[in-house]
DNA sequence: GACCGGCCAG
DNA sequence: CTGGCCGGTC
């Protein structure tokens, strides 16, 4: 038996706008502690890697480990039936075979009951290591998203170069290149317009706009985004909503 | 060596909003006076005269004339990627072949730097003779916006007959005509709101609704418009930003 | 069906 | 002034 009510159900719509156009199955891993979610993108380019811990939930009750497996358009075909403030029930029997999903408007004078036929998605569990990041930028998500979309007007990929004084992205293209700067700053009326740098050692790296640009649909789930950026290793860009759930993508260098 | 600071850089990304769907590929014309671009549309139909002076900028710098060949669909492009707020500066060394473009948020933590790659264009140099008209009309720029758009629905071309009293507006179909007069009239508390006309003589004359309605793109760019007609005559259509700016369009008689 | 532009709301 | 929604065009 598991069950699980979400009192902001918009959260769950939103990460399903901030996933879908990258992976179309994946499993909902329920456990006790919560509900993960992890994939590679449709083309193995990138990895996805959703959590929701229990805490974020009231009730949460989830008898043994389940992992659901959801085809994501489905799944948010059905929650556009959700109202933005509408209170979203997840629910499933031990067979495994069907999700279900309540949605109850605020004042409790409409309620939407939905299921959600369920597939056999095998697990390839990814394990991601741990890594100790080289550079650590934090910035507004909305920053970040407009970057990627100005810099996609000139190519297809963007360097990412960290120093001290600044992140600069840069892209060139067949009809001119592009480039922008920002400084760490600190508004300390507006937390969530600032942007911070801390680092070991500066970092260059290169990568798909195409990707970036997909991952920056997550901006309406976070005021901020960090990505955590080391040599050799995959961008890590994380969205934390609060304390109890967060989206990451990991996408390699070029 | 060519520099050009424009702190309202809103200025530039409308001009280009009111030009790029008449012209493709034109010379801005840099000189110490400032900066001209004339261009005949891409059909060779109408004339589009845009003038930057000196005094617009802030600071302002031009060594020696230089004529910057731009397409004007990827300068568009670049200068989407600059904000609302911004200021832009423009750049180019003396070797002329690429132009810079700098964009500063208004409070400096964030700096887009752009290069468009520029081109030879033939400098079909236009001599527009000076012509006194017979009929100058000078009128809210969205009312006349409104006039092309409403009688669009009518017919392709549109008839403008100034008198004393008034300038009419008519267009006939082949399901109907229609008809707009504006009457001289004066707002006192809302200047913009105005609309005069000055005549020597009355004058009657026919012209493409298409073209008028590219024309009105400029209307973000002041609130009035004058017409200058005369028979016979191209029909000058001026918008005047402030004493430093103007962007003109000529179109011939039907 | 996808993309771009225009309009309306926060 | 920015972001989202709706309509029209390619």
């Amino acid at each position: 038996m598991f069950e699980a009510r979400l009192s902001q159900g918009s959260l769950l719509k939103k990460i399903l706008e901030a996933v879908k156009e990258l992976v179309t199955d994946a499993n909902f891993d329920c456990s006790e502690t919560g509900i993960a979610l992890q994939a590679m993108d449709n083309s193995h380019v990138a990895l996805v890697s959703v959590l929701l811990r229990a805490e974020g939930f009231d009730p949460y009750r989830c008898d043994r480990n389940m992992p659901l497996g959801v085809n994501l358009n489905s799944l948010n075909k059905i929650l556009k039936c959700a109202g933005n403030e509408d209170i979203i029930t997840l629910k499933a029997d031990d067979s495994g075979d069907t999700l279900g999903l309540i949605f109850e408007s605020p004042n409790n004078d409409r309620v939407g009951e939905y299921e959600l036929k369920l597939m056999d998605i095998d697990q390839e569990h990814l394990g991601i290591p741990d890594t100790e990041y080289e550079a650590i930028v934090r910035m507004p998500s909305s920053e970040f998203q407009r970057i990627c979309r100005d810099l996609a007007v000139i190519s297809e990929s963007v360097t990412f170069n960290v120093e001290k004084e600044g992140i600069k992205f840069t892209s060139s293209g067949e009809f001119g290149t592009g480039a922008v700067t920002l400084k760490p700053h600190t508004d300390i009326d507006n937390e969530e317009a600032s942007t911070s740098i801390e680092l070991t050692q500066s970092v260059t790296l290169t990568f798909s706009l195409k990707y970036l640009t997909l991952f920056s649909k997550s901006t309406p789930l976070s005021d901020q985004v960090t990505l955590f950026l080391s040599d050799n290793v995959p961008l890590l860009v994380e969205y934390k909503m609060d304390d109890s759930a967060f989206i990451r993508y990991y996408l390699a260098p070029r």
